[in-house]
DNA sequence: GGAATTTGACCGTA
DNA sequence: TACGGTCAAATTCC
């Protein structure tokens, strides 16, 4: 347990230090920033695996977190760390700029700690495991980008959806599907008609672990491409590492709930009525309906994961090429201005 | 009233 | 022909 601690402070220590970096952040001198947030990052999940190791030191990674992938539990810190330092850069940039986006930042913006997570992996398939590959191969037309992920429930609000990925769903479709319990829905990006964007997504709750659905994404989105979709509003301005312990302490990632026990009891994952989406967004504040509730929120999260997604493997040391791309992305915003 | 969800029917594929 | 995916009218919600 002292090493966990240990680590754990040696991680605030080094996401301190950074902080009077950042003001090199706007100078395009990020490359030891990114260095500097693999290490933290390192070091969080090296905390992370010595709490599980002294907690359960022989059933906890059989029991308490058998299908995460190690790879999310690092994509779901870099998110983090990128939402973060997405808004220090932003502050930074409207703390230079003009009284109009001050006014802007004082709105709103990306909402740190929201427990939104994007969950594609980059194109990397994490593959379903028995329950569903007992299934026969199907070919059809549209299925050739196919991605499918595990995401957990949440544990907290309503279960009967995902968490967010960062994008707005509209579900058109709900089917029994042979052999499972639970009901598979259909959703397709809600800005197909707006933006002609082909993004779909098939979300199933797992037979052997009703907390954990099954996400299929078929294509792309191009919403997020559109000239006339809107611009990304500035954020609010977080103290980094204040920031960070409160977004660890307050939405700890899925894996760590459970083993952390944290998040309570949750509403116990009973099928019920289906009404997946619209009772279900309002308490959990994610999930597919998403673009019913939460409108404000989907540009920016959606433009980050773009910017991850598309900028080649997630699994690599990409968060310098991250970086590169969203300064890219804010500058071509501040030219229009 | 507009937008989202629900759900039975229809269609395409294996 | 069975099954999965999609459509679209009805319903619900804000």
């Amino acid at each position: 347990m002292d090493e966990f601690i240990s680590l754990i402070l040696q991680g605030i220590k080094l996401a301190k230090d950074l902080e009077p970096t950042l003001q090199n952040l706007a100078n395009h001198q990020n490359q030891d920033m990114a260095s500097k947030l693999d290490e933290i990052i390192r070091v969080f999940i090296s905390a992370r695996t010595r709490l599980n190791a002294d907690q359960h030191p022989s059933q906890m990674l059989q029991q308490q977190q058998p299908q995460i992938d190690p790879s999310f539990q690092e994509y779901w810190l870099r998110t983090k760390m990128v939402e973060l330092f997405q808004s220090q850069l932003m502050a930074e940039r409207i703390s230079s700029s003009s009284g109009l986006e001050n006014k802007q930042a004082a709105g709103g913006g990306i909402q740190m700690g929201s427990g939104d997570l994007a969950m594609e992996l980059g194109g990397k398939d994490v593959q379903a495991g028995a329950s569903s590959s007992m299934q026969r191969p199907r070919r059809r037309k549209d299925d050739a980008e196919k991605r499918t992920i595990r995401v957990p429930a949440p544990r907290m609000g309503n279960t009967e959806i995902p968490p967010d990925d960062g994008y707005t769903w509209r579900k058109y479709g709900q089917k029994e599907i042979l052999g499972s319990r639970f009901p598979r829905g259909y959703y397709r990006c809600t800005h197909q008609k707006l933006y002609q964007c082909p993004a779909k997504k098939q979300v199933q709750r797992l037979d052997d672990d009703p907390y954990m659905f099954e996400v299929t994404y078929r294509s792309d989105h191009t919403c997020h491409m559109s000239a006339t979709a809107p611009s990304v509003p500035p954020p609010q301005l977080p103290d980094i590492t204040q920031e960070m312990t409160q977004t660890m302490a307050a939405q700890p990632p899925p894996w760590l709930e459970f083993s952390l026990g944290g998040g309570g009891s949750g509403s116990g994952g009973s099928s019920g009525s289906s009404r997946a989406g619209a009772g279900a967004g309002a308490g959990a504040g994610a999930g597919p309906s998403t673009a019913r509730y939460n409108k404000e929120a989907e540009f920016p999260v959606a433009d980050m994961a773009d910017v991850m997604f598309n900028s080649g493997s997630s699994s690599g040391n990409s968060m310098e090429l991250i970086f590169t791309s969203m300064e890219d992305k804010w500058e071509a915003g501040d030219k229009k201005k």
